[in-house]
RNA sequence: UCCUCAGUAGCUCAGUUGGUUAGAGCGGCGGACUGUUAAUCCGUAGGUCGUAGGUUCAAGUCCUACCUGAGGAGCCA
């Protein structure tokens, strides 16, 4: 009488009652008397747990005084329908192993709620919590939809290098990766470094962004997709950035910046529909928890269009205003957080895409205007989180492209290979990035950006 | 990096114009209870008041520096 393994999930589902099944956990509570005591047990496959009934006669005292709130067990039993009111099933424990105890001294999640911010401090905990059980189910279902989105739509994913040989991809400060001896460096007489020496024999760093090998990869196989950690050394220290986080970024030959819109649009709404349909108990418990307006927001996305305006529209709604703003809108400025908000929470209520900035605030790569003075850029504005995605169609003219690299006096000589694909067949292409945890803090409606990744790397903070 | 706020028991917090032995709830531990749902009830232990200086007869409380955390801003995804 051993009966099969299965999960909580399997099991909160079945109406098979009456038959031996086994199970194995860890112990969220345990409460009861001298007769009969309960246990509810979860293992991560959903968010519910299943109630382990023990005839407290049948076991031995040591056993069941270490069943306690963290604990591991095995349970063989019966799968019975409930006699008591709050759940439809539950096991009758007929045999009880203990894997791991957990001392109830020490052991640091309580049958309360804790704050966000202490269970940040046990990261290696957490995901034994509702919350982040919940997130964490619903940031893996985000990320097999992201796959499954762009494999359905004949995107190919492609490897982008994690370490980098080159720093001009002027998406933020970047971390130095060396072998050589930090205490003594080889240094020539001005002071300059010499990576003649170093493992790779030039200077490397993590990459801030697949964009540029991206676009390689579209040359060739037409519509790829990146998916892979990015790295930022900047001083950020806000709910929405981290120094180690994941993106997306498409790159599509032959789409021009309204294709790229195109995409976009129906790439946000067919994830969040995904996580609708496939995460209805993990969105409704954090709705309960923390957000009540969550799935109707996301619901609400997905049956709007996304307002689409440029850049000299969104400067000119923002001076027709009369908001006071801290800081003041101008032509050529760029938009700060309060303007955003304000075109996506206020004006339109929904998110908006806005495109055609100023050539001045944006990066080299972005395919010059007929007007000489802005770029093909978008950023698709969301409510509560601002940018969540930021793209372009590329500049696929060599002259045009190498005007900007000179004007910028960005490295040419490292870039040799970038400018390769405008000197062979070039083609007219598009892409985007979207910041991943950005995208389930949206999804999820959680607060900070910490608390969507399993062990958050910040200003200060490398811990587990 | 800048601005603001915070740091007191395992957790969440209270602590008066500076004044005797720093409190509560939850959690833990012991006990009661024949089906509980954040169980309930009774009892009990638990403190380097972030760190280092300083002011004072006296500092959790006031001052300075630093550390850590949170919110806002910048940078961005």
């Amino acid at each position: 009488m051993k009966g099969k393994k299965e999960t909580v999930k399997q099991l909160l589902n079945s109406t098979e009652y009456d038959r031996t099944v086994n199970i194995k956990g860890w112990v969220r509570t345990k409460r009861g008397n001298n007769t009969i005591a309960f246990a509810a047990i979860n293992d991560g496959s959903v968010i519910h747990n299943l109630q382990v009934v023990i005839d407290v006669q049948k076991f031995d005292e040591d056993l069941l005084k270490n069943i306690t709130t963290g604990s591991c067990i095995n349970v063989t039993g019966k799968l019975v329908q409930s006699l008591g009111k709050g759940q439809t099933v539950e096991l009758q424990a007929e045999n009880i192993e203990l894997y791991g105890t957990a001392d109830p001294e020490t052991y640091p999640l309580q049958k309360k709620g804790h704050s966000l911010e202490f269970l940040r401090e046990i990261a290696h905990l957490r995901p034994r919590t509702n919350t982040f059980g919940a997130v964490l189910r619903i940031r893996h279902t985000l990320a097999f939809a992201i796959h499954k989105y762009f494999n359905d739509n004949g995107f190919y994913y492609l490897h982008t290098p994690i370490i980098t040989g080159s720093d001009c991809e002027g998406a933020g400060e970047m971390f130095r990766v060396t072998t050589l001896d930090l205490k003594n460096l080889p240094v020539d007489d001005k002071g300059t470094i010499d990576y003649s020496g170093d493992f790779f024999g030039k200077e490397t760093n993590l990459t801030v962004s697949g964009q540029l090998e991206g676009e390689l990869g579209a040359m060739a196989l037409s519509k790829i997709y990146t998916f892979g950690p990015t790295f930022r050394a900047e001083n950020s220290n806000t709910p929405r950035h981290l120094a180690e986080f994941w993106m997306i970024e498409p790159e599509v030959a032959f789409y021009d910046i309204n294709d790229n819109m195109d995409l976009a649009e129906d790439f946000l709404k067919y994830l969040i529909s995904y996580v609708l349909d496939n995460c209805k108990d993990d969105l409704e418990f954090l709705q309960n928890m923390y957000d009540k307006e969550l799935i109707d927001r996301l619901k609400f996305i997905n049956s709007n269009n996304f307002e689409r305006i440029t850049y000299t529209r969104a400067i000119e709604i923002l001076e027709q205003s009369g908001q006071q703003f801290e800081f003041p809108v101008h032509w050529g400025s760029d938009l700060q957080t309060e303007h955003e908000r304000y075109l996506v929470e206020k004006y339109f209520k929904k998110p908006v895409i806005v495109t055609d900035y100023p050539m001045a605030i944006k990066a080299f790569y972005m395919k010059q205007n007929d007007d000489g003075r802005t770029v093909r850029g978008m950023d698709v504005l969301f409510p509560k989180i601002g940018e969540i995605i930021g793209g372009s169609q590329r500049e696929e003219n060599f002259n045009k492209l190498m005007q900007r690299i000179n004007e910028l006096k960005l490295p040419q000589k490292d870039l040799w290979w970038y400018l390769d694909t405008r000197k062979y067949g070039s083609a007219p292409h598009s892409g985007f990035g979207l910041g991943f945890e950005r995208l389930v803090l949206f999804v999820t409606g959680m607060g900070n950006i910490r608390d969507v990744i399993p062990f958050p790397r910040t200003p200060k903070n490398a811990e587990f």
